[in-house]
Formats: structure tokens, sequence, C-alpha cells
DNA sequence: GTCCAGGGTGAAA
DNA sequence: TTTCACCCTGGA
């Protein structure tokens, strides 16, 4: 067994000391498409291995399915993880905001995850006007489909790369029950493997450039953009504006009454700055549980402490 | 069985 | 600035 300031090493297995993290919430609230329940945690590919992350004390406990992918591991699993964000300046800043506050106190352990850029992008355009469930079913086959294999189970693929998803052709993908967004997929791959648009490169473009060469795309939009910005492209600063957080902001903040969806995610950056992801996720995170909680007929209470299994 | 909403976007009015 | 078509899947 080895141990380093990061991370201890046992014969099989890592374990990340990075505080509690909800993984569900993280890796299976509508930032990834691809984390699978699996033996008390989520099985996914990250980079190209896969791996099952489980919660543990204090951190997370992250197996390899191939035992000899142990080396780099860590450093791996903490960047996507967005361990580098500022989340203690965070919390700290927001501990007596009306909305965010109270998030922090009973659901801290949200992360903004950093992910594939190429991956991301396919994700969000495809979730336009879908839900959940239906954005895994695509993004699920299309992998199982051309993805590379990196482990025993279907879904242990690598996402395909936009050559692939170029070649492959928009029928394919509407076979597959992409409906319209196959029209935009396919152009997208098409300027990603040709060179036209580099996506990592974008991780060192200001916000505000990397935004507009995003939106150029057919198929993205503002909303689909800030998703890619925020969740693989380094940019705290991106904030996601849909209904359900714009009712959110209406509530909890003074917002102009007129404002649309635009103007608000323009207001929502200027005043959580390099917090905006985060802020944005613990926001969305709240009212989802709210409207969760309203469905079934009753009402959303924070809580103290994280999910406290019965 | 029908109806409808779902972390939108682009084009036309 | 507002309205509408675009595909289709799961839940009510």
């Amino acid at each position: 067994m080895t141990t380093s300031e990061n991370s201890t090493i046992t014969a099989n297995s890592v374990f990340l000391p990075v505080g509690y993290v909800d993984i569900e919430a993280t890796l299976d609230g509508g930032q990834a498409f691809r984390w699978w329940p699996a033996n008390d945690g989520y099985r996914g590919v990250v980079g190209r291995r896969v791996v099952t992350v489980s919660e543990a004390d204090g951190g997370l406990l992250v197996t390899p399915v191939d035992a000899k992918a142990l080396d780099g591991l860590s450093h791996s699993m903490l960047q996507y993880l967005g361990h580098d964000q500022d989340l203690e300046g965070f919390r700290t800043r927001f501990a007596d905001d009306p909305c965010l506050g109270p998030a922090l106190r009973g659901y801290s352990g949200l992360r903004v995850l950093r992910q594939d850029p190429w991956e991301c992008l396919f994700s969000f355009i495809t979730s336009s006007t879908s839900n959940i469930p239906r954005i895994k079913l695509n993004v699920g086959s299309v992998a199982e489909k051309l993805g590379y294999s990196v482990g025993p189970e279907a879904r242990d693929v690598m996402f395909p790369e936009p050559e692939v998803i170029a070649e492959a052709g928009e029928q394919f993908l509407r076979d597959l029950g992409f409906g319209f967004r196959a029209k935009y997929l396919v152009p997208a791959a098409e300027a990603i493997a040709s060179g036209r648009l580099n996506l990592c490169d974008l991780r060192e473009t200001s916000y505000k450039d990397a935004r507009a060469e995003l939106i150029a795309l057919h198929g993205v939009g503002e909303k689909v953009a800030d998703c890619v910005l925020a969740f693989s492209l380094d940019k705290p600063e991106s904030f996601i504006v849909d209904r359900h957080i714009l009712r959110a902001l209406h509530k909890w903040y003074d917002l102009p009454e007129k404002a649309n969806l635009s103007y608000a995610a323009d207001w929502a950056r200027d005043f959580f700055g390099d917090h905006a992801a985060l802020a944005n996720q613990y926001m969305f995170h709240r009212e989802r549980l709210a409207r969760r909680a309203s469905e079934w007929g009753g009402t959303h209470v924070e809580r103290a402490l994280p999910e406290d299994e019965g």
C-alpha cells in the first residue's frame, strides 16, 4: 500500500480523500449520462478506464475493472471530479444566501464534473427538448454501437470519436431514436473531425469567445453552450438557465420581472461570478428535489445530513 | 387507448 | 420579440 497527499492506493482500488461527494446527484443528475448503478456505487468510463465509484468515509473509493489500471487513476479521477474547483470559497461566500445557504447545508456533496468535451457536446445537443431517461438511452446506444470497448460489459466503451459519428451519418442516428437532433450532431462531428473546431483549445480561450465558437455550431444555442462550457471546458463562470432555474432565480433573487432566459443568464453570471457553475448545480438540485417532493404530494424539507439510508 | 411534457434551437412571422 | 415545427419516449 502506498500513500500520498492525494490518495491511498490498495491492491485493487484508490481512495480519494475529497470529502463527501453525493455520487448519485453528481454522476447521475443530468451532467453526465453514462453512469450506471452498480454494487453500492456507480460504474462508468473515465478516459480509457472502466471504474466503479462508491462513497466512503471522507471521500470516494474508485475501483478500476482492470486491476492493472491503477497508474495515474487518482489524478485522472480528481480531474474528472473537478477537484481543483473553488468549492470552499463557494461555500463560504454563499453560506448566508437565501437559496444556496440551505442547499449547501442540506446536500453539500454536489460537484461540477470536468468531462470529455466531445462527449459532453454530443450529449447536450442530444438533450434538446428531451428528458434524462431518453438522453441516457440515446447516448448509451450510440456509445455501445460505435464506441471502443474497454471492458467486459456492453456499456464499457469509450465514447465514439467525432470521425466515427460523422462516418455513421444522420440516418444511423435517426434509426437509433435521436430524431431531429441527428441533423445537428453529424455536422458538429464533422467540424471537430476536420479540425475546423478544436474543443480542447477552448479550455484556454476566454468564456465569451469559447461560447461564441460553440454557438456557431448548428443546434447549439446558449443553453447547450453553457452546459458544455461548465461541464467540460473549465468555465466556472458559466450559468445554465432553463425554465426551472429561471423560476428559482425569480423566487430567490430580485430579478427584473421581464427577465427572459438570456437576460437571467447574464444576470446570474454577473452575480455569482466564478462560482456561477457551482451555484447553478446547487440551485438546479434544490429545484429538482422540491419538484419531486411536490409530485409525491408532499413538501420538500431541507435536511441537515445527506440521505440516511433506512 | 390518448395526451403530454421533456435541463432547446432555428427559422419564419 | 414571439411563435412554431422538429422526433420520439416514458409516464399519467
